[in-house]
DNA sequence: GGAACGATCTGC
DNA sequence: CAGATCGTTCCC
């Protein structure tokens, strides 16, 4: 399992986004298990103006120059989380924000940890919440517990959405969103 | 030291 | 559409 990341993440962000639809991330928390199919994503590349890393390595984004496979989290908007999956050779900092999921199992942990019974993983910050992610997990190895991405069979193109990112101020006509087509659980059509 | 600004979400 | 709410970054 750990070789098979690694095989998918040595590619850049925009490559690995689309082929990150319909993978598996599954998430433990006291003996409960949450998992979620992911069905929305957003490539940040080093040389991209909306990305984190495009200014460099600094103590914050040091993560995502670091290993393929990691989590990386930030704290924004001074209450929320956001989880992206590092991407890319070690020293170069990209990564894929992970935008929406499908809840599998454990929806009723999510509606908990939510604190409502619906729009539990429909966007980057409501997911955290749904599965508990914050900065505890920043840097986290995903082919271990308590957070494991599982690849799913990358999806016939026909299948996968390709547009805009959202949310930001920069680079906003590079088309590095890609969500699952006629999927309800992505986070805006 | 200080100010501006978020890869967002919610409720009005 | 505005408010919440604070860490990060950049400028003086």
């Amino acid at each position: 399992m750990t070789q098979n990341l690694n095989i998918l993440l040595n590619g850049t962000a925009e490559e690995t986004a689309p082929r990150l639809l319909g993978s598996l991330l599954t998430r433990e928390i006291d003996g409960q298990k949450l998992v979620g199919r992911i069905v929305e994503t957003e490539a940040y590349g080093q040389t991209d103006a909306a990305s984190h890393s495009c200014r460099g390595e600094t103590p914050r984004t040091r993560v995502m120059f670091g290993p393929a496979g990691r989590a990386y989290i930030y704290f924004t908007y001074g209450m929320h989380y956001c989880f992206n999956i590092v991407t890319g050779a070690e020293g170069y900092g990209c990564g894929v924000l992970i935008r929406a999921l499908e809840p599998l199992e454990g929806s009723e942990i999510m509606q908990r940890n939510r604190g409502r019974g619906d729009q539990l993983t429909n966007g980057p910050a409501k997911l955290c919440q749904a599965f508990n992610i914050d900065m505890a997990l920043s840097g986290h190895n995903l082919a271990e517990p308590p957070l494991q991405l599982e690849l799913g069979k990358q999806l016939p193109n026909e299948d996968i959405v390709q547009t805009t990112r959202i949310g930001i101020t920069k680079a906003i006509d590079v088309p590095w969103r890609f969500y699952i087509k006629n999927n309800q659980f992505v986070s805006k059509l």
